[in-house]
RNA sequence: GGCCCCAUGGUCAAGCGGCCUAAGACACCGCCCUUUCACGGCGGUAACCCGGGUUCGAAUCCCGGUGGGGUCACCA
């Protein structure tokens, strides 16, 4: 079997979409999977919708998961151009072809016969389709309607009464009735193909064997087999995965909450994350382990086990996955990631040099294992770079107790002793040292600590908190939480 | 409405005729770890849409129903 080739051909009318990434990751893994080539071609023949701001969007958010290609957009190949609307005049090429060979016919209607048209059939309750009204123009007809000021739109012709069959990988044998479809437009009246002409042309011509996509195309297909026969091409094999769902069921959308990648991004989910949860959406490995990397993902994808049923977008999971790999990345990169986030909360000036980026790197280690994604840095890391209020309750009675100057005291002397070497190791010894001098219980010693560095009786262990605030700033929250309480 | 697809716990899903008194993961609940919360470990609650067939035997095959979804554009 020749090589494998698949494309991702996203129209450029928004940012890179949850459902488009998945397709992507599943054609780029396939690819991987079987040594094949990944294409990425720009579908942008609807010119009221597509803008070059959602084509760099999508391509950036394609690469920032990680996801190259062989051939195409940005890159080049030996099949270019890559957009559409710079390869129309091979679309003429074959339009004309097919109005020759009398499989095509130019159609005059006009939107608002064609909407009357529609109406009537709805009312009636007949199958909305074109009735075929231009089907047997002549020459002369045509002409006339020219004269008219008409513009012509180009129709494929479809044979009556036949049957198109359809060998999907992952749905089996699907068969469309012909007579449902009505003869539908190639070309447009202002001369750009639309989608089912143009991505026939386009995937013939690039060699793609394999076609990806999401199975909102599934009754797409019999109208694109159609063309594949009629100009002699031979038909690829199709693959339809099901769609991704919203909460509610119904198709993603933006009420659904976020639905593009950019806004994942821009929320700290790292594109690993992101990765492997859109690959378990659709697909499953066989295997109970459900942690892989990009890497891993291409060994093991197999079309075959792609699941047929929709998937609902459970984000809970995705915040799962996110969150593990938070806790598991090296803290170096977690905290660099981290910076816009804590920049944006006001909580970092706007450069960053060694020592803030090494303060950083210590509030990581002390809250990642409590976030979710990283613009939750903004209210976890806040007691790093804000002075605790001391108006929780709780915090305040711990606070009052008897003892507690003492303990400060003793504390306070340990950290002078210490200095600036204050990392986690001697963070921890000298924790360990306070209730064994004092002749108290740990809880004793603790507890108020905790309360008077974070102002709450819960959080971060102490043992990260101490390095990450340094010996100062922890001995004048010591100071500031006697005041605060009025104990001193 | 026509056409098409789909149907295992709340969600993702394993299962492809006997191994199923149905995996695993997320979420939830409980216990343990931890002189905090979280992390982590262990355990638990929870599912084969309904009805007919086929078969010695069906979650698995067939038919019907129901439900959900997609699609019916000079959008892709």
């Amino acid at each position: 079997m020749s090589e494998i080739k698949v494309r991702f051909a996203p129209s450029p009318t928004g940012p890179l979409h949850i459902g488009g990434a998945r397709s992507a990751l599943f054609n780029w893994l396939y690819a991987r999977r079987y040594g094949g080539k990944f294409i990425v071609r720009i579908e942008d023949t609807d010119l009221d919708r597509s803008s070059r701001e959602s084509e760099e969007n999508i391509l950036s958010a394609l690469r920032w998961l990680g996801l190259d290609w062989d051939e195409g957009i940005a890159v080049g190949g030996p099949n270019g151009p890559y957009r559409q609307t710079e390869r129309l005049d091979i679309y003429d090429r074959y339009a004309g072809l097919l109005l020759e060979k009398g499989l095509a016919y130019r159609c005059y209607c006009s939107e608002e016969e064609l909407a009357v048209q529609r109406e009537a059939q709805l009312a009636a309750g007949e199958m909305v389709r074109y009735t075929g009204k231009c089907r047997d123009l002549s020459p002369e007809d045509c002409e006339r309607l020219e004269r008219e000021g008409r513009k012509p739109v180009i129709r494929f012709k479809v044979p009556e009464g036949g049957v198109v069959t359809i060998r999907d990988i992952v749905r089996g044998e699907v068969n469309f009735d012909c007579d449902g479809m009505g003869d539908y437009i190639i070309v447009k009246s202002d001369g750009i193909p639309t989608y089912n002409f143009a991505v026939v042309v386009d995937d013939h011509l690039m060699g793609i064997t394999h076609v990806i996509r999401a199975e909102e195309h599934l009754s797409n297909t019999p109208r694109q087999v159609l063309i594949y026969q009629s100009l002699g091409w031979s038909v690829p094999e199709f693959a339809h995965v099901s769609l991704i769902l919203g909460k509610d069921r119904s198709k993603m959308s933006k009420r659904h909450g976020a639905t593009s990648i950019e806004q994942y991004r821009e929320l700290g989910y790292l594109p690993e994350a992101l990765v492997n949860f859109l690959a378990l959406l659709g697909w499953s490995p066989g295997v109970e382990e459900e942690i892989f990397t990009l890497e891993q993902l291409s060994e093991q994808f197999s079309l075959d086990r792609v699941v047929k049923s929709p998937a609902v977008f459970d984000l809970e999971k995705l915040n799962w996955l996110n969150s593990h790999y938070i806790k598991h990345s090296p803290v170096e990169r977690i905290a660099e990631l981290a910076i816009p986030f804590l920049q944006q909360a006001g909580y970092l000036p706007g450069t960053i040099d060694d020592r803030v980026r090494e303060k950083v790197r210590l509030v990581m280690v002390a809250i990642r294992e409590y976030l979710e994604y990283l613009a939750q840095v903004e209210q976890h890391a806040a007691v790093f770079f804000r002075q605790p209020e001391y108006n929780d309750p709780e915090a305040r009675e711990v606070l009052a107790r008897e003892e507690v100057p003492a303990v400060f005291r003793a504390v306070r002397g340990k950290l002078e002793e210490t200095g600036d070497q204050l990392d986690e190791a001697a963070a921890k010894t000298l924790l360990k040292k306070i209730p064994k001098e004092l002749g108290l219980g740990g809880k004793k010693v603790y507890l108020p600590l905790r309360a008077a560095l974070t102002g709450r009786t819960r959080g971060p262990e102490l043992h990260h908190l101490l390095p990450a605030l340094g010996s100062r700033e922890v001995i004048a929250r010591l100071d500031n939480a006697l005041a605060a309480t009025g104990v001193n």
